[in-house]
DNA sequence: CTTTTCGTACGAAACTTTTCCTACCTATAG
DNA sequence: CTATAGGTAGGAAAAGTTTCGTACGAAAAG
């Protein structure tokens, strides 16, 4: 594995099962496997141990935290959700929509599976902020 | 490979370097391999027989057409642009945020690296949106 | 005609990500 | 004590993605 990010600061970007875990956990809270494994099973089948090993690989990329104090481990997520989900955002718009916020807004607007809900709300948020 | 989408309508999604060629084509339009590499090398060193590999490999899933009536094929994206963004985007917004893209917006406010010009443009935008 | 250049096709290697088998340890029920 | 249930560790297999070497055909240059 790339041992950069262990002696840097910088955390590798989760890869797509490691970001089911990292939901779990941002949910519910510090965690054991167990409890892990458990709600990914609500979502789809997963044996146990391949559960377990994301989430020790997760530990060495930096990507989780655990406490080995008792047997059971806990398991918590080394970074904030926001602080991820800004990451992933910011380079899914890079990718994307070279980098411009305004056309994915754009595009979310335009969009036939966004509910006329979200819209209204998204209207009212920004009516908000426009007083500033 | 899954063969299924073949005979189904439903397109697989794009892999990152799949969504990199899609890119160069739908921004320039329909193109040869030679074309498509060129531009992928303005970024990063890409061997021609990869790009050509890849595009190859693309055609099977259904992500480009080619005409091979000359001897330089001429690839181009089986979907459009926009379909295949927003497609993308739902799939973002749905694991991300759970389905709610005034999370997203909420996100995109409070986020950092969007520039203020950004945000002066997407307020703009609501503006007008809202007059509806 | 021969050589060089430029194209496609295809298989395999390299890498990354995901899954699971096996071993082994510890707590607990009988 | 012994068997069983539930936990961790680690390696290896499996699957997915990306890269590239090699072969070979067609066009163009010499």
């Amino acid at each position: 594995m790339n041992t950069t990010n262990l002696s840097k600061g910088k955390l590798p970007e989760p890869t797509k099962a490691e970001l089911e875990i990292l939901q779990v956990l941002w949910q519910h809270g510090p965690s054991t496997v167990r409890f892990v494994n458990d709600e990914l099973n609500l979502q789809r089948p997963v044996n146990y141990t391949s559960t377990l090993k994301l989430m020790q690989i997760m530990v060495e990329k930096g990507l989780l935290t655990r406490d080995e104090s008792s047997m059971k481990h806990i398991y918590r997520a080394a970074e904030a959700e926001e602080k991820t989900k800004d990451h992933l955002l910011n380079r899914f718009i890079d990718t994307m929509y070279k980098g411009s916020a305004g056309k994915l807004v754009m595009q979310l607007l335009g969009n036939q599976k966004t509910s006329k809900e979200e819209l209204e709300a998204i209207k009212e948020m920004l009516k908000n902020m426009t007083k500033d």
